[in-house]
RNA sequence: GCCCAGGUAGCUCAGUUGGUAGAGCAGAGGACUGAAAAUCCUCGUGUCGGCGGUUCGAUUCCGUCCCUGGGCA
């Protein structure tokens, strides 16, 4: 039995890193299907902000979950993992490979991985916690609460950290359970193999690319695509919070001038870079290409590395145990 | 030339009634259980513009010089 027979392809690190042009070029290589897992590219309308491959890329290979939801509908991390569990199945059974770009770590982890079988979002329950969370000292109250229903997650939890007190408070009502008592998921999830293939660059090229392309966003219309948005939909929407929109919602109001948005989105922009360096420096397993190169040498990196994975040495595979039970 | 206002961390600035100084941003590292492009945590010695003076002690007070804004000529 072929452990590593049809493995799935992850391409990851930060943005700006020619994932989205690598993970065309892999897949007319080796028979495989692009499939996302940005946590923006999957709305519909957010092309120019969100660096959604264009046409070109798209037309070279299908391309799945880009445009998959309305900006109002709000797809979390479990939903987007069963719907992309789905799809990734459903190219498997036609004998073809996904190959899953994105940057959103916690997205692919929640595919790769799963979740918990923990309750999910609740915006009832969630209205009545945000509203003591905005109130006098709320954040406070809340960890307060949290500390005594749930001590354990309450030290990992940091009292300014609002979002995930929300949640572990939400588990909490929602199951009369602490979410630290529901166990992670170790081999969960798909039970598949990924060969997961990170790139990356020095940070003071990547730095200069990354404002390079902030500007271009702009010149090729973020502003205008921001305003058309907002007249579909409302500005809460989860998307617009997300960088290079959040800017442009602000411009749009005439709250702030270009330069500034330009200014605070590169800031934006490197920091999450480095967020997304930090996520894939402590996931296992990870291939590191460097991206500062010709892109045909990547390329080239990148499908030698797929195919030792395929098909490696037998005397370095970690997979053995299984071969001689 | 004169009058103001400034010259303090890579940047923007706060501060010290005289005991050698601290925020935000940047930068680095990290976390991540259904908001994740989100939300957080940790890390701050820098001739406090130069030179003199007063003082036990000056970045702080005084003098002087240099630089940058703005105003008046």
């Amino acid at each position: 039995m072929r452990l590593h027979a049809e493995p799935w392809v992850v391409i990851g690190g930060p943005t700006g890193t020619g994932k989205s042009a690598l993970a065309v070029a892999i897949a007319e290589a080796i028979g495989g299907e692009v499939v996302n897992y940005d946590s923006v590219q999957i709305y519909r309308g957010f092309d120019i902000g969100s660096a959604k491959p264009g046409i070109d890329l798209r037309a070279r290979v299908p391309h799945h979950l880009f445009d998959l939801a309305e900006a109002s509908s709000e797809i979390d991390a479990a939903e987007f993992a069963r719907i992309a569990s789905a799809t990734c199945r459903e190219i498997a059974a036609r004998g073809r490979r996904p190959i899953l770009v994105g940057g959103t770590g916690f997205y692919l982890r929640a595919l790769l991985r799963g979740l918990p079988e923990m309750p999910g979002r609740d915006e009832g329950v969630r209205k009545r916690l945000r509203r003591i969370m905005e109130s006098e000292r709320g954040r406070e109250r809340l960890h307060r609460w949290l500390a005594r229903v749930d001590p354990l997650s309450a030290r990992r939890i940091a009292a300014a950290d609002r979002h995930r007190i929300e949640r572990a408070l939400e588990v909490w009502v929602l199951s009369n359970r602490p979410i630290s008592s529901w166990p992670r998921p170790e081999a969960g999830g798909l039970g598949v193999d990924a060969c997961i293939l990170a790139l990356r660059t020095e940070r003071t090229v990547l730095a200069e690319r990354l404002d390079r392309r902030v500007a271009e966003l702009y010149a090729n219309g973020l502003v205008d695509e921001t305003r058309a948005l907002l007249e579909r939909y409302p500005a809460e929407a989860r998307p617009f919070g997300s960088i290079g929109y959040a800017e442009a919602v602000r411009v749009v109001r005439g709250e702030i001038d270009l330069e500034a948005a330009i200014v605070e989105t590169r800031r934006r922009t490197r920091a999450y870079a480095k967020r997304q360096m930090t996520w894939f420096r402590a996931e296992r397993d990870v291939h590191w290409i460097d991206a500062g190169r010709p892109f045909e040498r990547i390329r080239e990196e990148s499908l030698d590395t797929i195919r030792r994975f395929c098909d490696p040495p037998a005397d370095s595979r970690p997979g053995d145990a299984i071969t001689h039970e």
